[in-house]
DNA sequence: TTAGGGTTAG
């Protein structure tokens, strides 16, 4: 469309190629145009070379410096506003003008024009002029294949470095807009084209990349940009450990560390918070104390801890069951003075919480308030889920009414808190309506909400309520997740229908779900209760098969499995096997040892130091 | 510009 040419004017009564040469210079040099009439549909190349008359030159220059659309319209009326871009492209205009034209035309112009307009500004190095022109074709123009882009590029410039920036901002414009999909194409396509992208577009990509989870595709951005030679600075290489360190790739993570140090960029204070994070996370046997120790080496290279460093331990200590080292890094935090926030609070009382120290989490809210600090949503979610934990239902409840007299938002995660408080107390019937409650208040049911009921319905008993529920997703569209499966595995065994619940390993296989240690554990529990060990351990195998090693949970269930078949040799064997593995038990590894073994009679031959551990406990 | 905290399953 081209609003401020078309007009509803009657139909064509000279070629505009003959007549707007006639009629521009007529009007130049007469006080009043008149009306003409033009074409509906002109041909884009047929206008001559009006520039060649240096008084309309100069009349176009004057009226396009000084905005005069309105006049420029008059004078040019005839002409395709295409056509005159391409006249103006041509005749040596300057870009500034070029692209007054092109934003006040508001018409759809061929790629190539667009293309030429971009690289006289680059020339010029207007750079944010060709980065906003970008952002609008690719926000608002039609939507071009990326090789069709770059294939009209070099049809319209042999400029390598003018190539180049366009479509590094060409690429960075893709992601502005969202479109993620098509920056990545640009990327890779680049290279094909001869143009040389850099971390201006790459940076933002990446971090794009990362945040929507597709770590694997940041990683070989990161080996490509490498391999490109395209320079990589601090920001981006932090983006790209934080991608590893998301997906678990930490030996990687700590390669690229490496590899900048190579590069004489030396990691800084948000690097190895970014790595201590990771190791805390996804570090997994004696992660700590990995954690730990990359502390000491960031402290030797002399870049110094910040409040978020300590924020990040005390979160890991305290999910990794050690509130004592939490509470020490707590403490050297008010030794050095560092300020403390809701975060740093909400981690611990999350911790004390879990070890069920309630009245030290209370005097720990009663001191961030004492220092200033509001609670937040997540602070009253972690106290509604600690006090269900501890039964404390009066107390949750007196909290979750609480939150809105503070004038705080309840969100998708408290109501999952108490729905779930409730179908563990078997209160399916509050349950739901606390789900129709948050309905009301517009608050969008998630998967977890469904898991919660689903696992309610199940621990009742009540396998139709729970079939409804699963309909009720369907029909809904909520995607069942891993979560979901691995309740329904743990219904089906606890029916004692183990054989049946591993077929719903195709069905996760077909939804590309991949089961976990708790889907194995499960099936392994279930086969063993219904007496059959010999099953558990093909499920074990299976597991073994994609990659997973038994975890102590594992063990604890093929064991208790083995003894109840009274096969306490066994068991015996899979208890060393479990030691020799470096897995340290747990308090259930010391039940099942006491109440099946010793108790019975059988002394089970570990190492001297366990048992008496065992005995003692 | 890059880094931290809350729900559901064994």
């Amino acid at each position: 469309m081209f609003p401020l040419f078309l007009t509803k004017t009657p139909p064509v009564l000279v070629s505009p190629a003959s007549m707007s040469v006639t009629y521009v210079r007529r009007c130049l040099h007469s006080r009043t145009p008149r009306r003409f009439l033009h074409t509906a549909n002109p041909s884009p190349t047929s206008a001559p070379n009006l520039f060649s008359d240096p008084i309309f030159k100069s009349k176009v220059e004057e009226l396009i410096s000084k905005q005069h659309w309105y006049n420029l319209k008059e004078l040019i009326k005839p002409i395709n506003p295409s056509s005159f871009l391409e006249l103006l492209l041509e005749s040596g205009f300057d870009s500034s003008s070029i692209l007054g034209f092109f934003r006040w035309s508001k018409v759809y112009h061929p790629l190539e024009n667009l293309f030429k307009l971009l690289v006289l500004l680059v020339n010029d190095k207007k750079y944010p002029k060709v980065r906003s022109l970008l952002h609008d074709f690719v926000k608002n123009g039609k939507t071009h294949s990326v090789s069709s882009v770059f294939h009209t590029l070099l049809t319209c410039s042999d400029n390598f470095c003018a190539n180049s920036i366009i479509v590094d901002m060409l690429v960075l414009a893709y992601v502005n807009n969202g479109k993620l999909d098509l920056a990545l194409e640009g990327f890779r396509r680049a290279g094909d084209y001869g143009f040389k992208l850099s971390v201006f577009s790459c940076k933002p990509m990446l971090k794009g990349v990362v945040k929507e989870g597709k770590f694997e595709v940041g990683e070989n951005v990161y080996k490509e940009m490498i391999r490109r030679r395209i320079w990589v600075d601090l920001y981006t290489f932090n983006v790209v450990i934080n991608g590893l360190c998301k997906a678990a790739k930490l030996n990687k993570a700590r390669d690229v560390m490496d590899d900048m140090k190579v590069r004489g960029i030396m990691p800084n204070v948000v690097t190895y918070n970014t790595l201590i994070d990771g190791y805390c996370k996804r570090g997994g046997d004696g992660k700590m104390y990995k954690a730990d120790a990359l502390l000491r080496e960031m402290v030797e290279q002399g870049v110094s801890p910040n409040e978020r460093t300590y924020n990040i331990l005390i979160d890991g200590f305290c999910k990794d069951d050690n509130v004592g080292a939490a509470v020490k890094v707590f403490k050297e935090m008010q030794l050095q003075g560092m300020r403390m926030d809701v975060v740093t609070f909400n981690s611990l009382i999350y911790g004390l919480f879990g070890d069920g120290k309630v009245d030290e989490a209370l005097g720990l809210r009663a001191e961030m308030i004492h220092l200033g600090l509001e609670p937040n949503i997540r602070t009253y979610n972690v106290m509604i889920n600690g006090f269900s934990k501890m039964k404390m239902f009066g107390e949750a409840k007196e909290l979750f009414n609480d939150i809105v007299k503070q004038g705080l938002d309840l969100n998708v995660l408290t109501f999952n808190t108490v729905i779930d408080a409730h179908s563990k107390a078997g209160k399916m019937e509050e349950a739901v309506a606390l789900r129709d409650q948050m309905l009301r208040k517009l608050i969008c049911p998630n998967i977890s909400t469904y898991n919660c009921l689903l696992g309610g319905y199940y621990r009742d008993g009540n396998v139709g309520a729970a079939k409804e529920l699963l309909e009720e997703m369907e029909e809904k569209s909520v995607k069942a997740d891993l979560v979901t499966y691995n309740i329904r595995i743990d219904a089906m065994c606890k029916r004692e229908e183990s054989r049946k619940a591993v077929r719903l390993l195709d069905e996760m296989s077909e939804k590309r779900l991949f089961p976990s240690h708790v889907t194995y554990n499960t099936l392994m529990a279930g086969y063993c209760q219904e007496g059959n060990t010999k099953a558990a351990v093909t499920i074990r195998k299976r597991m073994e098969k994609e990659g997973k090693q038994p975890n102590v949970v594992t063990y604890n269930v093929l064991i208790k499995g083995f003894c109840q078949k009274d096969k306490l040799e066994e068991a015996n064997a899979l208890l060393n096997e479990m030691l020799e593995r470096g897995l340290a038990p747990n308090r259930i590894t010391y039940d099942i040892i006491r109440e099946e073994m010793i108790d019975k009679g059988f002394v089970p031959d570990i190492d001297g130091h366990l048992y008496k551990d065992i005995v003692n406990c």
